[in-house]
DNA sequence: CATTGTGAAGCGTTTCACAGCC
DNA sequence: GGCTGTGAAACGCTTCACAATG
């Protein structure tokens, strides 16, 4: 009889990190490496050791002491733990600049988010084609959800519209939502938000920016990537 | 004699929810309210009050008791504390699609951001015209840098190109970074990076989503902008 | 008397340091 | 001997709770 699985809590901030992690272990793999240190992966991912440990630890110990971390075994239990053993089809709420860029960026499909379809408000744009996907009228976004399965939406609109078409989603039946626009959107308990908002990052740089005047600093904010050499 | 002004140390987090109250006041303040209280501005920003009252409190005590905080007043405060009483103009390197989209996207020069301008390594792509800025080669960086003293370099190359454009924006003089490739930069110590990683917010969305299954789960992961209501 | 400003408690994350193991 | 896995300490952020106050 099949061992009963306990779903372990993964830290938030753990959560974060293993996408990263996820990215490097398949670098290296497309390099023939087999085995990775916690230094090694630390060092690739602009991390500390002891974090890689404990974060991988969340999820098993599937190390070799003595050794390290097998690559390939690795990519495959973060995959699993991340839920990427399938793909996410995504749908993408507006067509503007944003919406198409988004649309026409193959790393979306190849990282196993595929565009369902894209969608808009307005008639005039409704019917051109952006990277192999034709776009529809956003009255179908429901009809796109369901037969294609996708609950995860993309919203890509202008700030105005942002929250009717959060709404909009919900209501076809998406359950996670990326936001780009800049506005705090209001959903329902139960659906997660992610936002990326280009302007806020630019704030928080031009913070340390305009400490900069005087002592330098070293590094920036948790969204932390900073490591040193080079130049 | 003037007061020597003590540079208060603003916790990373606050630094990162300021422009969110910003732009949320900035919106109160065209529709001519004058007064907002800590729970107030926390609704529309998505967080809880004693936040509020905390974050603000590291700018100073420009709150009144009983009443709340005046709005163009704060909004001043949180724009000197950002540095956002000048422009910042950034360079663009990578003139794909996404390099594009920025340059297109008005909103970066709407919030004191201008496009000073945009490169790429590809000759064929030098010439054209994006959102009013010349696509211009690569080689021109250090003369754009130094003329327009631009600070902050964007990098929107395929992430093969990546580290060699931060290192090309570093030699040419930029400090800070904001880095949409899907890579982790190695920069000397001093340089502020941020990262914006479409692949990994939606990997992270993956995987809240996968174990929504179930039972469901109220919010997600740090980046937070969950809230009740609605749709 | 509503609302700010803030010590102090609570909580999640990071880092240390070393026992455990190959 | 080298590297993992992990308790425990350290740290930073969030939340509480209430005194201070216009």
């Amino acid at each position: 009889m099949p061992v009963e699985r306990v779903r372990r809590r993964i830290p938030e901030a753990t959560v974060a990190r293993l996408p990263i992690y996820l990215r490097i272990l398949g670098e290296r793999a497309s390099e023939e490496v087999e085995c990775i240190s916690s230094e090694g992966l630390a060092e690739l991912a602009g991390v500390n050791a002891a974090k890689v440990r404990k974060d991988l630890s969340y999820l098993g110990s599937y190390g070799t002491r003595g050794v390290g971390y097998e690559v390939a075994f690795l990519v495959y239990q973060i995959r699993r733990e991340l839920g990427l053993t399938h793909d996410w089809p995504v749908v993408i709420v507006g067509a503007g600049n944003l919406g198409q860029a988004l649309a026409g960026y193959n790393g979306f499909g190849e990282r196993g988010f595929p565009v369902a379809g894209i969608v808009d408000i307005e008639p005039a744009k409704v019917g051109s084609v952006i990277g192999g996907v034709r776009v529809r009228h956003i009255d179908d976004l429901p009809q796109i959800v369901q037969s294609r399965r996708v609950s995860i939406g993309v919203v890509a609109t202008p700030p105005t519209s942002a929250q009717d078409a959060a709404e909009r989603l919900v209501r076809a039946g998406v359950t996670s939502i990326l936001n780009f626009a800049p506005v705090v959107l209001a959903v329902p308990r139960g659906i997660s938000v992610r936002k990326v908002d280009l302007a806020v990052e630019l704030q928080i740089l031009s913070y340390y920016e305009q400490r900069r005047v005087g002592v330098g600093l070293q590094a920036v904010g948790s969204n932390d990537s900073t490591r040193g050499a080079s130049a």
